[in-house]
DNA sequence: ACGACTCGTTCACATCGTCGTCACGAGTCA
DNA sequence: TGACTCGTGACGACGATGTGAACGAGTCGT
């Protein structure tokens, strides 16, 4: 669920998912991702920091690289662009997490029972 | 069961559960909660004190930051919403506790059905 | 140059979650 | 029993978030 590094590459393990940044890859289950470079960046520094929350001010700062400025919804549209794509490699897990008024949360969560309203991971 | 800082941050655990309010997540045996701000702030200014029967007065000024208005139920309503969360992720888990004309005490209790030698079913 | 495509950005609208409050009933105690 | 305390579900307003789409800037192959 860490970072790994084999050969002084960075290497996230999320779940089934596995994300290389220095290689622009991001695999499910051992399946290629088709991630832009915003995607992948966003994926990277969400799993940097697996199951903590971090904000969206964090989060462009992080992978615009510039200040947010109030109002902007880029984060949370290209949230959409990841879920959509996660899900479409995994339908039965879910990754990204909102937490209401604070921001998001990367965490593999095995979607079975709808008791998950209240916890995840 | 009380008050542990790692990282210079606050963490506080209470039986299964812990609460890093700096982190605004709290987790129930590992699995992070869906807390809004409130109940977050509610739970973390009872955790602060575990064991110990606060008020309603008491809380609302901690969590709310201003005076309580007599007869204003927020707080019941607060812990009402924070038992049904708590008892979604844990059901065998009493946390909020009831001081009829007091006020609620927090404190981790293990809910053991098959001790049932004392109570009827 | 042209069209087809991808990507990033920004909007508008839809949907959802939170918050404070209320009303009613159950529980508790004198 | 009566008076009070507490549990509980529901409601409306508001703000936060989800979502689809439009637009323009690049890229690629022809």
């Amino acid at each position: 669920m860490a970072l790994i590094t084999d050969t002084g590459r960075e290497q996230l393990q999320v779940g089934p998912l596995e994300i290389m940044p220095d290689e622009h890859l991001a695999r499910a289950e051992g399946r290629a991702l088709m991630l832009s470079s915003r995607e992948l960046r966003l994926l990277t520094e969400l799993a940097r920091r697996v199951d903590r929350i971090m904000s969206r001010e964090e989060l462009f700062g992080l992978v615009w690289g510039r200040e947010m400025r109030a109002g902007d919804r880029s984060v949370d549209v290209y949230v959409r662009k990841l879920r959509v794509k996660l899900e479409a490699a995994l339908p039965e897990w879910r990754f990204i997490h909102t937490h209401f008024g604070f921001g998001y949360r990367l965490a593999a969560e095995h979607d079975q029972q709808s008791n998950s309203r209240f916890t995840a991971a």
